[in-house]
DNA sequence: ACCTTAATGTCAACAAGGTTGACTTAAATT
DNA sequence: AATTTAAGTCAACCTTGTTGACATTAAGGT
């Protein structure tokens, strides 16, 4: 049995029935709702929205990455995305610069201000994902973060986690 | 590793570092998007949406439950439950009756055609999480199911999962 | 009985954030 | 030189959320 874990009950836990999966599946839900509630509190300040939010966050993780690839990763239009980016850059949240290698590409950087609202809007979330990291205990964690890993479609698990953890 | 994992209390594995939480917000990112990929493609051949979706879930999950209660399961307005009720009402995919005890109360019921409809999108999401869970064991499934429930908002934990399993 | 409150429904106006289609510009590739 | 690619833009449209205002009906308190 899980010394730490509040509700382990191991091998003798029964799953896989479609009640079990049932609650997997309102829990994905209802946590989702919750991880995202703190920065669209702060983003309602900006009048952003999550658009925003996974714009700041994807050029914050990989600083100069491109316009093509950045649709590739949110999965949206190039339309979709450039509204979003245009008033990110007449805010002076994120600026771009031209390819050296490719003179048609654009890589984007997030500014001063835009790292301050980066810093701002994970701070929220990892506040909120160390808490329930420290209450769950890290056998917990490493099985939460195996199942969301196989939850994802297959071409987005090497990006994010390559080997396991 | 998470299978076979019957104790480990890995105090090798550090986390709460900054880099570890930031990979947990990505996860859950890719991981609800692909958990909600196969329902929304389900859903386009009925010009439904995710709106529909979850009205559908809870009314199957709750039968006879009323417009109030929905609302606030579902943390929308009046009018936004309203006109995608409106919807599957027309297409009768849920029927409302009138309450016997509050005759103000209106109580939502899926049709045949709404259950089956449930089916086919629960199916979908639920061979994605059974394929999940298979792969990644009894353990990690635990674990997954008390980290998403930290994550919520507390009001929504008892709902779902009342006492861990 | 009367007034207030509660549950629901509806109309209107609006915004965010998706979509597709069509077209332009500049640069790279063939 | 011709074609393809990366990006930007304009326009039209859809879904799903919001708020405000108002109507209906039923319940409850005085």
């Amino acid at each position: 049995m899980s010394t730490t874990n509040s509700n382990g009950n191991d091998e003798t836990l029964l799953f896989l029935t479609d009640d079990q999966l049932r609650k997997g599946i309102e829990a994905m839900y209802f946590a989702y709702r919750g991880f995202t509630a703190d920065p669209d509190r702060i983003l309602g300040d900006f009048d952003y929205g999550r658009a925003h939010h996974r714009t700041i966050h994807f050029i914050n993780r990989s600083p100069g990455t491109t316009v093509g690839e950045l649709i590739a990763t949110l999965g949206v239009s190039k339309q979709s995305l450039n509204r979003v980016l245009r008033r990110l850059m007449e805010d002076r949240i994120v600026e771009s610069r031209t390819g050296e290698a490719d003179k048609r590409t654009r890589h984007l950087w997030l500014t001063d201000a835009g790292r301050a609202l980066e810093r701002r809007l994970s701070d929220a979330q990892r506040r909120r994902m160390r808490i329930a990291y420290r209450e769950a205990g890290p056998e917990a964690v490493a099985g939460f973060r195996s199942v969301l890993e196989l939850l994802m479609d297959p071409q987005y698990r090497s990006s994010t986690d390559k080997d396991g953890q």
